[in-house]
RNA sequence: CGCGGGGUGGAGCAGCUCGGUAGCUCGUCGGGCUCAUAACCCGAAGGUCGUAGGUUCAAAUCCUGCCCCCGCAA
């Protein structure tokens, strides 16, 4: 008889996960994912893509809003689980669920632990121009994610990587391990590793106050901004009094004398404005109630409007 | 029932209020001019106006249903 896994995870970043255990035909029972929210337009209820997914499979779906109710507890120690999985959960499960599967819980974390704990590790990781990020398996205990670590693989950031790409790479690479290591974890065969307290780092939740962008800030700096935002919040500028979304651009160092914000060109491909230390060329722009469109496009077609030479900052 | 914008040649838009030859900027193609720091001039191609009905002599325009896209907020 195959061990008993509890799956728990929220996102589609967890959902892959959960799709790699369901094709290496692990022994998931049940899964536990965060309740419908009303999302979207129309606040329409929408299932967590972690839901829909244990639905086609025909897996046990438990919906708790916490875990402070003993009833809620009861139920897991029914399940009578071996392993627990937690892939972006967004629940906070407490010691007397930790201890409940008897090989404990393991947390998929989208960071090199101990750097980067917490909420976005991902997305932190990127906007700081670090060269490399990656996977890290770990036992869970109370603190936020600070229990011993088991399995680690990392994966190098390219300069155009987005969060989205990022995001895409690194759940490849995490349903990869965690499908590879699982015999190893629920076989025991594991060594646990302690975090060094000294190299701990968190990666605060983005925020929409970070997606103004100020040209005065450093050129890279901004292309990082610009691509760790993507796809939320999404960086944006202000021109002319209307706000631009940034999808698409791409940063270089370079000697200039122009004033920062400055638009230096305009071509029927992109446009490039002047910023601290180098020059951003924006490929794909959006308007509040518009589609994705061609800067360079969309600024030529307004020629009246949007002159070679606007300072666009605020 | 959260609030709101929009679907018109390849791109961005105007036209709709007050139905009657489909227009503008950009791009594309052909030609001219020659260095005008998004070059300029002339010309051309390209659209069943999201979709299905309705009203009408006549619908991009008025009425109804449906589909799709997007901003805010979560």
């Amino acid at each position: 008889m195959s061990k008993k896994i509890v799956f728990a995870g929220t996102p589609e970043f967890a959902a892959k996960h959960l799709l790699a255990l369901i094709e290496a035909k692990a022994n998931v029972v049940a899964v536990y994912t965060q309740q419908d929210k009303k999302v979207g337009r129309g606040h329409k209820l929408t299932p967590s893509p972690v839901k829909s997914l244990a639905l086609e499979h025909g897996i046990e779906v438990f919906t708790p809003l916490n875990f402070k109710e003993q009833d809620t507890i009861e139920q897991l120690r029914a399940l009578k689980p071996d392993l627990m999985i937690v892939v972006a959960y967004g629940v906070i499960l407490p010691q007397a669920v930790l201890d409940i599967p008897t090989l404990g819980c393991i947390n998929v974390h989208g960071s090199l632990l101990p750097q980067y704990r917490g909420a976005a590790p991902i997305q932190r990781a990127l906007f700081d121009g670090q060269s490399q990020t990656g996977i890290t398996l770990m036992q869970m205990s109370l603190g936020l994610d600070s229990g011993d670590m088991l399995f680690k693989e990392s994966l190098a950031i390219s300069d155009d990587d987005t969060s989205e790409s990022l995001f895409e790479k690194l759940a490849l690479v995490g349903s990869n391990l965690l499908v590879t290591k699982l015999d190893d974890i629920l076989n025991g065969n594991i060594n646990p590793q302690v975090q060094d307290e000294n190299l701990v780092s968190y990666a605060k939740k983005l925020d929409k106050s970070e997606s103004l962008i100020d040209f005065r800030n450093d050129v890279l700096f901004i292309d990082r901004q610009i691509r760790a935002l993507n796809p939320w919040p999404i960086a944006t500028f202000k021109c002319k009094d209307k706000l631009f979304k940034v999808f698409k651009a791409k940063g270089e160092r370079l000697e200039h004398n122009y004033q920062l914000g400055q638009l230096v060109e305009i071509n029927k491909d992109y446009i490039k404005i002047a910023c601290s230390n180098g020059i951003l060329t924006v490929y794909t722009i959006q308007e509040a109630g518009k589609g994705q469109v061609n800067a360079g496009a969309l600024f030529k077609s307004k020629k009246d409007v949007y002159v070679k030479g606007l300072i666009c900052n605020e």
